[in-house]
DNA sequence: CGTAATATTGATAATGATCAAAGGTAGTGG
DNA sequence: CCACTACCTTTGATCATTATCAATATTACG
């Protein structure tokens, strides 16, 4: 299913002066004088199913997104159907940056709930960097912090064994929910299938279930209703072998 | 060792105008105005022995450089030691974009070969954004390169085996090499040693010198003299399963 | 209620990790 | 120029983790 199909336009467009993003503590201020300049960038609200091709590979005119509600991820394809899932992205994410500004996009988007997603027009991003600057630097950070979040996937998977991964993404999705005031008593909406969390990792969709149901035998988290909780989020940090880079000016070894 | 020593300060700094850099196929054209303000921001030009730290993670004030010649790399450790290469810099790529725009280096970055860099303030970088947006759009545009190449090492450790991870990195390098003008009858210095490719790819040290082993006999390549040889690209293109994004609308599966 | 998608489990195989030891190579200083 | 050292590479043997195959629950949904 491709975007660019109308019938998902939403005409009770809200106001991005009023965004409710705008109030979760991981949101920084942005004057109202930038604000209205985006909603005047704003060109449509969406709404997408599940499943819903947000980018697909190789497109050139993807528009550059503001994910409004809801959940997606950015994979890449083998030419043989293997797919890696490079990183999940949560409401108030930037999406299709890397797209909009390379000529076509090296990935694909897919929403992984239903979404919804504030559109901007990606011939305009341009224009935005000289009469916002402010606006283009937000976006550099933002890009940025996408960047981070993908070295420390490519760390766990490269360095980290099952357990260790499945530690590591399941805290990180926690404290990226918690940001945004998605977590009540330790627990979050959690809604990827084992196929999407074993694309994630790098692991089999055997292994993924075998050692998911280890760890949740073992007490790290529980899984009800599509709402995960984590039992001891520290413990989980220690577990997935995080921190490191506040202790060591130069790496141990 | 730490860069910010000034024992490597090289007063004899080249002109940007005159930046053999300028003239490499893979450099956009940049007007002389542009060029004039690179000039009058760059405050230093280093040169760094193989080994060398660049910035160190957790830094909170690295500064943004430019690598004008020799290979350096990027990588996050563990607290037990393991490390994960994130990607290779080549000249004239940015080194430290991401560490100068969050507040703390999420990452080390290390020399390795002997490496010159062309330093500009981090303090500056936002007064860039203001000052010249065609700039800063660039420098979005090369961070969003940089992120599209970690999205294919993570896919490449994630999804692909041994062999298959061996051919995509050399063919990557090669690829890069080429576009600096840098290949010459197939072979190009290649310095890396094989722990930094074990490192690189996810795979112990042992196992890494096996399949590289079988793949030089296979007669996929050859290294000589520190120059490494693709007999050739195409099929190795093909072993590392590369290319999908341009053939497929939708991913396979 | 039936059907398709998703999750679980056991058995076996393959890939890659670890351990250990021996060659190479380059650089240093006598 | 040789000997010494440190680092890097290669190889064989064994072990562990993860993948694959296959079959059976379980859940979600029209």
């Amino acid at each position: 299913m491709i975007v660019s199909s109308s019938n998902h336009r939403n005409h009770r467009s809200p106001s991005c002066l009023a965004c409710p993003l705008r109030l979760k503590p991981a949101f920084k201020d942005k004057s109202d004088e930038e604000i209205r300049f985006i909603q005047a960038m704003k060109i449509d609200h969406r709404q997408l199913p599940a499943g819903a091709d947000i980018i697909h590979p190789g497109q050139e005119d993807a528009e550059l997104y503001t994910l409004f509600s809801g959940w997606a991820f950015r994979y890449k394809s083998l030419p043989d159907g293997r797919r890696q899932i490079l990183n999940f992205l949560l409401p108030g994410d930037l999406v299709g940056l890397q797209a909009s500004l390379l000529s076509a996009a090296q990935h694909g988007i897919e929403a992984l709930t239903e979404v919804e997603l504030c559109v901007f027009p990606r011939r305009r991003t341009y224009e935005m960097f000289g009469r916002m600057p402010a606006l283009a630097y937000e976006l550099a950070w933002l890009g940025s912090r996408e960047e981070s979040l993908i070295d420390e996937n490519l760390t766990s998977v490269g360095q980290r064994n099952a357990q260790e991964r499945i530690a590591a993404l399941v805290i990180s999705l926690y404290r990226r929910a918690e940001a945004l005031g998605l977590v009540a008593e330790n627990s979050f909406a959690f809604p990827l299938t084992q196929q999407q969390l074993a694309d994630a990792l790098g692991l089999s969709l055997v292994h993924t279930s075998k050692t998911w149901a280890r760890l949740r035998k073992a007490g790290m988290f529980s899984l009800e209703r599509g709402r995960l909780t984590i039992h001891n989020p520290r413990l989980t940090e220690r577990m997935a072998l995080l921190f490191e880079s506040e202790l060591h000016p130069r790496p141990l070894i």
